[in-house]
DNA sequence: TGTATTTTCTTTGTCGACAACAAAAATATT
DNA sequence: AATATTTTTGTTGTCGACAAAGAAAATACA
């Protein structure tokens, strides 16, 4: 409690009246799924307290939310913990990205705008500068705000909320193993984006359904290249 | 705030420590989803603290939850409301409503385990007796039930969680438009609840997914026919 | 009378303190 | 010495009170 170990201390000046949980929460999030807080690690209501000079309330909401969101696990009347990676649950996670996926490129085919379009593509351009550039964590960050535009001009909040979900898990994942990224995939990545969104521009709905399916296997393939356990069962279900 | 209007008023003895927020949280969710809260309506915490003789710190725990459940919306710095019915989005909840029963009873194929299907045929039963009864409050609760159970036995929890989402939506749907609840429909869920029943027993994946999807439809179908018959605003619905 | 400004009032957001619970440490018992 | 029991310690769950932010009411002004 009193011992100020070598842990991540982002601090920011005191925020205002109501924005005190939502900022706590964006900075706690992104600890976690960057792995600045490890899986399993404890989490102290009074030491974020003191961290973000306010009281625990705050805190307290923040932490709420992350729980809702599987990120962290409360354990009653004992400290919450950053939620574990669960090797079990990977078969349900692989199932679930696919079939999102899936059905968020092809909502993005249809219900598409022109500016939805061109946001999409800005990140398309970002994601090409942070293979350029070969910088891993930015290419993991762009990725999922790629993916997540692409979910919302699908314009169905319960297919974008899960799948956001999903993403953040999956941005934890990858960050665990982020040591066999090697230089091949990201180019993968970067060519199967730019059909993605073609299929999307002219609203070619099988065209997308195939590319993410592809997309989403690749990615899953790439994680099991270290836990050998595909059950994807919904993989091949008929949209 | 001093008037004490014809609300709802359960109350219940004072709960055990670390459990006041769910006891409220249980409570409060079914009040809203059977319609004792309107849509829209504004909730006081003062009041509720009231009410269920606990401080509002645990009471805002609840409702932070609810709010991560989409049962109600906080209005910073103003009161929080019971979620309104927006019927806008109902072609998105059509779609992935259909989308679950579809992956989750494909799932409980292949994942079933014996005890599931006795749980599973104990609802079924209840349902049977609710409909003889003509009890639809009871039909309502234990449909929610029987298709939360086969979701579960999918054991996948991001479908299972998106699934019981969507089922609390639609009791809510229901809830409002059940004026209309005939005494057929009710028999051929019936009907189609044996057939979801036998294909998950016998492991046919491909069955399982015709019926849900079949099921699906009547349901989105019946919706569909009150809101046509309540009001006129299927202008801009998607049919 | 109708609009702009000030004041009051209600309700939320935050705080510091205390009580309950579980784990860890210390003591007793065999 | 090993186990059971008690004590201590640390952390969470809950509380009552206060401050900030809007909304409503009251007042001033045209």
């Amino acid at each position: 409690m009193v011992t100020k170990g070598p842990e991540p201390e982002t601090v920011v000046s005191k925020p205002r009246r109501g924005q005190g949980a939502s900022t706590v929460l964006e900075i706690l999030r992104s600890e976690i799924l960057e792995l600045k807080l490890a899986p399993g690690a404890p989490i102290d209501e009074s030491d974020l307290s003191q961290r973000f000079g306010m009281s625990r309330t705050p805190i307290r909401e923040a932490l709420i939310k992350l729980a809702n969101d599987g990120l962290v696990v409360t354990l009653p009347n004992r400290s919450t913990i950053v939620a574990p990676l669960d090797l079990l649950e990977l078969p349900s996670f692989y199932d679930a990205l696919t079939l999102m996926y899936r059905v968020t490129t092809r909502l993005a085919a249809r219900h598409r705008t022109a500016e939805n379009v061109v946001v999409i593509r800005q990140l398309q351009d970002r994601y090409a500068e942070a293979v350029a550039a070969k910088d891993v964590a930015e290419m993991i960050e762009v990725n999922r705000h790629f993916h997540s535009q692409i979910a919302r001009a699908g314009r169905n909040k319960y297919y974008s909320d899960l799948f956001e979900r999903l993403l953040d898990e999956g941005r934890r994942l990858l960050r665990f193993y982020y040591s066999s990224f090697n230089d091949e995939l990201p180019k993968a990545f970067l060519d199967e984006h730019e059909q993605m969104i073609r299929a999307i521009e002219v609203g070619d709905v099988d065209a997308a359904d195939r590319i993410s399916k592809q997309h989403a296997d690749q990615i899953v393939r790439q994680i099991q290249s270290y836990i050998v356990d595909d059950r994807r069962l919904n993989a091949d279900i008929q949209l």
